[in-house]
RNA sequence: GGUGACGUGGCCGAGUGGCUAGGCAAGGGUCUGCAAAACCCUGUACGGCGGUUCGAGUCCGCCCGUCACCUCCA
């Protein structure tokens, strides 16, 4: 029986099914990053969005092509304009004082790229079927404009190219921004270039000279519009009409309504048939912002202790960012990363008590196995449903809760359906081991050469029966900030939490 | 001003007409030298006012409140 995969499309404003045009095989692209600092946990919520639709597609036998972008142009901070006197970010970034360690421009796209990627890594994201960048799909972006031109839904000026939204009047179909005059009543105290025919026209080429990163076309030197590179990567991998694309919020407008003015123009067919869009999220009950110091990049939260990082367990951070639905407002607390830290131990507990999934796997036999099967199956039930993360979460809980009470108890036949059952949720997941690419390497921790000794002597000592010096050395530890945990095979410790 | 979301128990967060969501916190208990962890038990909440219905958190209307986007943003 197939199974349906129903996802809410801003286009249409409504759930739907997704139907892929060729049956049983996604094409689906999500707009990634401009490479221009760490990504920070807004960020990753969006691309987490599209792993998850990634690992539900693949969990009801889809084929996925799977393309996300990297954005190593750095775009102007006014993008409707070829004015260069607007500021490029990442232009602003090699300014900036952590831009002090790069050479050039591309060197700092290189880095922010290899960290991206490392932090993709770290959350345990899957890797897409090709990661494309924006400077080396150049040739393809200047034949688009030429051919914009040539259909007449683009034209010159001194400063640049512009698409003329007048020449598609379907423009402001996705967000709903149709109306002329609306862009005016925005406040905007910018040079507007008065060659543009329509205030909504945006930039397809910036002639610029001057730019750090410059490529020559048709119409001199200069660089690309931001709107442009989607539309050309996402027709190169997956087709002229796409089943699929995803993005953050934001991008509904401008960036995505662009995006479709363009490759219907170019084609004449419909550039996406779905358009799902992940809310931002909020942290500490406010939007992420420097200036209220409720701005966290992945590597804060999961980086080391003494690589100036909080330390944290990442896939608790990625089980945290899908704790609310992505289509809902999410507050992103402390506290509640503090509660999935504490979940991720549970799920470590299980692994320890019935083996990694990696160890072989069995059927969900028996009484043990036919109760996980079903807490499997409503949780890929809730992914199905316009990803209901939440729900999908407590089928989880409640394996985890059920396996852990029955302990010792568990036999092998439950042990091998409780190993299936965890590499069936983490397929589906992603919380429970990293799949998809090795876990980062486990590092030394300098404060076991501290601990393991003390541990030693505790142990004689209750061996002995002499308390007091056993609970002395329990506060020794716990100043050292580590906590222990004596169990019947013996005490072991762990760092205390600093979140 | 335009557009779109949302408002559920102390907190977070599912739930589109009748059937226990779940988690955290809290209280009680089991276990343990003591801790910790784990496990068991305990909670009838849906912004307000109308309406539809045998029955509404769930549908409709109005009101109140919060948030987001409207060319920096995932």
């Amino acid at each position: 029986m197939a199974k349906e995969f129903r996802i809410y499309n801003t286009l249409s404003n409504r759930t739907e099914a997704l139907l892929p045009k060729k049956k049983d095989h996604l094409t689906f692209y999500s707009c990634g990053p401009t490479v221009y600092s760490y990504a920070h946990i807004g960020n990753f919520r969006s691309f987490l969005t599209a792993d998850l639709i990634l690992r539900t597609a693949n969990a009801i036998g889809w084929d996925v092509t799977y393309a996300t972008n990297i954005t190593d142009v750095g775009h102007l901070t006014e993008d409707d304009l070829t004015d260069p006197s607007g500021e490029d970010r990442m232009v602003k970034a090699l300014k900036s004082k952590e831009g002090e360690q790069f050479v050039n421009i591309w060197d700092l796209a290189r880095h922010y790229t290899e960290t991206l990627v490392e932090d993709w890594h770290r959350l345990n994201l899957r890797e897409p079927t090709v990661r494309p960048r924006a400077t080396e799909h150049m040739r393809e972006q200047i034949a688009a404009v030429q051919k914009l031109m040539a259909n007449g839904h683009a034209y010159e000026t001194d400063k640049g190219v512009y698409f003329s939204v007048t020449s598609f009047p379907e423009y402001g179909k996705l967000s709903g921004n149709r109306l002329e005059n609306e862009l005016e009543q925005t406040v905007r105290d910018v040079v507007v270039d008065d060659d543009k025919h329509d205030p909504r026209d945006f930039a397809l080429w910036k002639k610029d000279d001057k730019h750090l990163m410059q490529w020559f076309s048709p119409w001199g030197w200069g660089f690309p519009g931001w709107h442009i590179e989607c539309s050309v990567m996402a027709m190169s991998y997956l087709g002229e009409t796409i089943d699929l694309h995803a993005g953050g919020e934001d991008l509904i407008f401008p960036h995505h309504e662009c995006e479709i003015a363009q490759s219907e123009s170019l084609t004449g067919k419909p550039f996406a048939t779905v358009w799902a869009h992940t809310r931002f999220l909020q942290v500490e009950g406010e939007k992420m912002s420097k200036r209220l110091g409720n701005f966290f990049t992945v590597r804060d939260l999961v980086a080391p202790e003494s690589e100036g990082g909080k330390g944290i367990d990442p896939l608790a951070v990625r089980m945290t960012l899908f704790s609310g639905h992505y289509r809902k407002p999410f507050n992103f607390t402390m506290k509640t990363l503090k509660g999935n830290v504490r979940h991720r131990e549970r799920l470590e507990e299980i692994i320890a008590m019935v083996g990694h999934p990696e160890e072989g796997t069995g059927d969900y036999a028996g009484e043990t196995g036919t109760v996980l099967a079903g807490m499997y199956e409503r949780a890929l039930e809730a992914m199905l449903d316009d990803l209901n993360t939440p729900a999908a979460l407590a089928q989880l809980f409640g394996g985890t809760k059920m396996i852990l009470g029955k302990g010792d108890a568990l036999d092998e036949q439950a042990r091998a359906a409780a190993r299936r059952w965890l590499s069936d949720m983490n397929a589906l997941l992603g919380v429970v081991y990293y799949d998809d690419a090795p876990a980062p390497a486990e590092v030394e921790d300098p404060l076991a050469a501290q601990v393991e000794p003390l541990l030693q002597e505790r142990a004689a000592a209750r061996a002995a029966g002499n308390w007091g010096r056993a609970d002395e050395i329990r506060d020794e530890l716990s100043a050292l900030g580590v906590d222990i945990k004596d169990a019947k095979d013996g005490t072991t410790w762990k760092r205390k939490q600093q979140i």
